[in-house]
RNA sequence: GGCGCCAUAGCCAAGCGGUAAGGCAGAGGUCUGCAAAACCUUUAUCCCCCGGUCCGAUUCCGGGUGGCGCCUCCA
């Protein structure tokens, strides 16, 4: 499997730390609010990069964190007059929430940086005893200019980094470039005890503190949105470097981002779309394809009218689907004509599949091979067919949705005895040539939002 | 100023040296008592412009034009 390595700016081959087994930290979201589209976006395509690692054989760990103390939080818990503490549970339940309803699997460990204080508090002692860090007035810094590599992920010199610095030299720091590793508390702000007196952590310590406390010194695989390659990615990486001395993280995977006008979806331009909102008006499942008919480093522009198209081609999708399941309840017992053929071209979609998915997870490829699978078997299963190949297609199709994280809220409940009665009394009047009655039933099941389609095999019906 | 990204049909979107995947919408057709739905077929003489390299470029190189991003909290 080949992957864009941020590092290198190039494709590589996926070479893992230890063979059949991948470590992978997922930047998490600052709970402090709803999540936006934006935010949704690297969920859904690493949440398909860890299920796609499993499918090839991987023993995956996957480590997503929580940012629960942060300035966001406490202005938060002041506006609403309730704890910092109260902010980040309300939003971890929200995000929870959300992310369900993107059908996206829990991670196997979503620590908290509040729940991390020690091991944060030994890094930056620890840098701080190397000579990577010093105190003032009860913060830390890190002294970004003494590691070597400084500016590598970026691949900025440093002189350029430092004309873009913003004004606010605080003159505490020695150098524009260094970074706050540890804060001084300011009064009624949540703080902890530390060596340096009450403060809590700088945002980009939490993350390398939680990868060496849950995965390791490195780790295989670092994955978050671009706008977290500077400075956020570069100061991990300078931490945990010079923490450890060893290289923290093989292959860095950075999303694109997603538009609304052309513009970056961003919570300080205002211009957010929060998922829930976009789910409570087109459910949740439009907006997982729209993150993944995409290549995950190319921008997408959100409009009402790319959602829409999703819509309707994830209806696509499950229609296959259903034909599926109407054709294994109308099949028969022994193979029928191009059965084996059918098969095979079966395999060579996921065979395609594989493919696109092992180039730098181009799902965009993957979902082609997937439609192209549906075309093939609404082909074939137009006329009746053995229940070993339907059976086949199914269990095909299901494996390449379920890698993708697609249609994972298909309902499967049967249908209640009357519901059943009605549409036989219907065939019946239809046989005796009444359709008025057959209409007027089927009108009624209509209202019950039950939707009839006649077909050769008999009728099939969904729920509307 | 530094460092990057993008430009493919009405829309969304892959491909990236050998002559344009897939989806939506549109058109035609099949099925059907009708209808609906579904399904099938079809839809870019060519990939922003100008040069260059090559037997051959949408794909590589150079130069434009037009968008965008990071360098500041941000997925």
């Amino acid at each position: 499997m080949k992957i864009y390595n941020t590092l290198t700016r190039s494709k590589e081959e996926f070479i893992p730390l230890e063979p059949g087994k991948v470590k992978i930290y997922a930047c998490g979201p600052t709970v402090y609010n709803f999540i936006h589209i934006g935010n949704a976006r690297p969920i859904c395509v690493f949440d398909t990069l860890r299920r796609y690692f499993e499918y090839r054989g991987y023993d995956v760990t996957f480590v997503q964190n929580f940012t629960d103390i942060d300035d966001k939080l406490i202005n938060k818990a002041n506006e609403e007059g309730i704890t910092v503490k109260e902010v980040a549970q309300r939003y971890i339940g929200e995000y929870l929430t959300d992310t369900q309803g993107l059908g996206i699997r829990p991670a196997d460990i979503h620590p908290r940086a509040t729940d991390n204080i020690d091991t944060i508090i030994e890094m930056v002692q620890s840098l701080e005893e190397k000579g990577y860090a010093y105190a003032v007035n009860g913060s830390v810094y890190f002294r970004s200019r003494k590691f070597k590599e400084y500016g590598k992920l970026s691949h900025q010199p440093l002189e350029d980094l430092e004309s873009g610095a913003r004004i606010d030299v605080s003159d505490v720091k020695e150098d524009a470039l260094d970074f706050v590793l540890w804060k001084a508390a300011k009064p009624g702000e949540p703080s902890w005890t530390s060596p340096w007196g009450e403060g809590r952590p700088g945002w980009h310590i939490e993350c390398s503190a939680m990868i060496r406390k849950h995965l390791g010194e490195t780790i295989d695989i670092h994955c978050g949105g671009q706008d977290l390659i500077f400075p956020h990615h570069e100061n991990e990486i300078a931490q945990s470097e010079c923490c450890t001395g060893v290289e923290y993280v093989r292959y860095w995977m950075h999303n694109g981002y997603i538009n609304v006008d052309n513009r970056k979806m961003s919570k300080s331009l205002n211009n957010f779309f929060t998922t829930r909102d976009v789910a409570n008006q087109y459910g949740y499942e439009p907006i997982k394809f729209m993150m993944l008919q995409a290549h995950y480093r190319s921008p997408i522009n959100y409009s009402i009218e790319v959602i829409e198209q999703c819509q309707a081609a994830l209806d696509r999708l499950n229609n296959c689907r259903d034909n599926l399941d109407f054709a294994l309840k109308n099949a028969c017992d022994t193979a029928t004509d191009g059965e084996d053929a059918f098969k095979q071209g079966i395999d060579a979609r996921v065979g395609q599949f594989v493919e696109a998915m092992d180039d730098d997870l181009n799902t965009a490829d993957g979902i082609a091979s997937l439609f192209e699978m549906a075309r093939d078997i609404n082909t074939f299963m137009a006329e009746t067919r053995s229940k070993d190949a339907v059976s086949y297609a199914i269990s095909r199709f299901d494996e390449l949705c379920g890698v993708l994280g697609l249609l994972y809220n298909r309902k499967t409940e049967d249908l209640d005895s009357e519901v059943e009665a009605l549409i036989e009394q219907r065939q019946v009047a239809r046989k005796a040539k009444d359709f008025a009655l057959s209409d007027k039933i089927r009108d009624q099941l209509t209202e019950m939002g039950i939707v009839l389609k006649d077909t050769p095999q008999g009728v099939q019906w969904s729920r509307k």
